[in-house]
DNA sequence: AAAACGGGGGC
DNA sequence: GCCCCAGTTTT
C-alpha cells in the first residue's frame, strides 16, 4: 500500500470540503483534552461551538474545578450527554490540579484515569497535543479501514491494533486525521459518495457497489 | 460482551 | 416524527 498517496487523497478531499475538525489550529493540551471529551458521541460542528463558548470562560483546570456543574452545563449545552460531561469536566479539573500539577499528562495510562477519557480521547490527545504517534480510532476510522479492506475487524480496539501493524509509524497521526475528515465528507456511514471518491478502484466496498451490489 | 447513557441532524 | 450518528462507563 502506498500510504503517502492514500493519506494524501483523503486529506485533500477533506480539505476541499471543509471537514470540521475540532482540534484544528488548537495546540493547548488542556483545550484539546476538554474538546475531545466534549466530542464524545457528538459531531465536530457541535463540539466546536460548545468549546468556543466554554473557553471564553474556562482557561485552566483551576477554572473547571471551581465552577459549579450547572455553569459548565449551560456553556456546553448542545453536545451529547452534556450533563454527564459537565460533572466529568469539573472532576477533571480537580484531578488535574490535585494529581497532575494542573498539567495534562502525556502518558496513555495516566490519560485513561481521567473522567470521560477512553482510548479514543486519550489517543487524540497524545497525537494532537503532544505530537506522539498514536491512532485514535473513532467510528470513522473503524468504518473506513474496514470498507477499504485495510482490516477486517469488529471492534475499534482491534482496528487500532491491526492498523498499527500495517501502517508505518510515521503515518499514524496523519492517517488518524485524514480518515476522520474523509469520513465526514466522502465515506459517510450512510450514502457514501463513492461516485466522487478517488479510492473506489482500491476499495473493497466501492468495488462491490460498482459490480451492482 | 452487552447495554445504558442524551442530544442533534437528515430525510 | 422516526431513524441514524457518536465513546465511555457500568453491569
Amino acid at each position: 500500500m502506498d500510504w503517502e498517496w492514500l493519506i494524501n487523497v483523503m486529506e485533500n478531499e477533506a480539505k476541499k470540503r471543509n471537514a470540521a475538525v475540532f482540534w484544528k489550529s488548537e495546540r493547548d493540551p488542556f483545550k484539546i483534552l476538554v474538546s475531545a471529551i466534549l466530542s464524545t458521541r457528538t459531531r465536530d460542528e457541535a463540539t466546536i461551538e460548545a468549546s468556543e463558548r466554554l473557553f471564553r470562560v474556562v482557561k485552566t483546570p483551576e477554572d473547571l474545578a471551581r465552577m459549579k456543574v450547572e455553569e459548565i452545563e449551560k456553556l456546553i449545552r448542545g453536545v451529547g450527554f452534556y450533563r454527564e460531561k459537565a460533572k466529568k469536566l469539573k472532576k477533571l479539573g480537580e484531578i488535574l490540579v490535585k494529581e497532575f500539577n494542573s498539567r495534562v499528562p502525556d502518558k496513555l495510562e495516566d490519560l485513561l484515569k481521567l473522567p470521560g477519557v477512553g482510548r479514543k480521547v486519550a489517543n487524540v490527545v497524545l497525537a494532537e497535543a503532544f505530537g506522539k504517534e498514536a491512532i485514535a480510532v473513532d467510528t470513522h476510522v473503524h468504518r473506513i479501514s474496514n470498507r477499504l479492506g485495510l482490516v477486517e475487524t469488529k471492534t475499534p480496539e482491534e482496528t487500532e491494533e491491526e492498523l498499527k501493524k500495517i501502517v508505518p509509524k510515521k503515518y499514524w497521526r496523519r492517517v488518524n486525521k485524514a480518515m476522520v475528515g474523509f469520513g465526514q465528507t466522502i465515506c459517510k456511514p450512510i450514502k457514501p459518495k463513492c461516485n466522487e471518491c478517488k479510492l473506489v478502484e482500491i476499495c473493497k466496498y466501492g468495488k462491490s457497489l460498482l459490480k451492482g451490489g
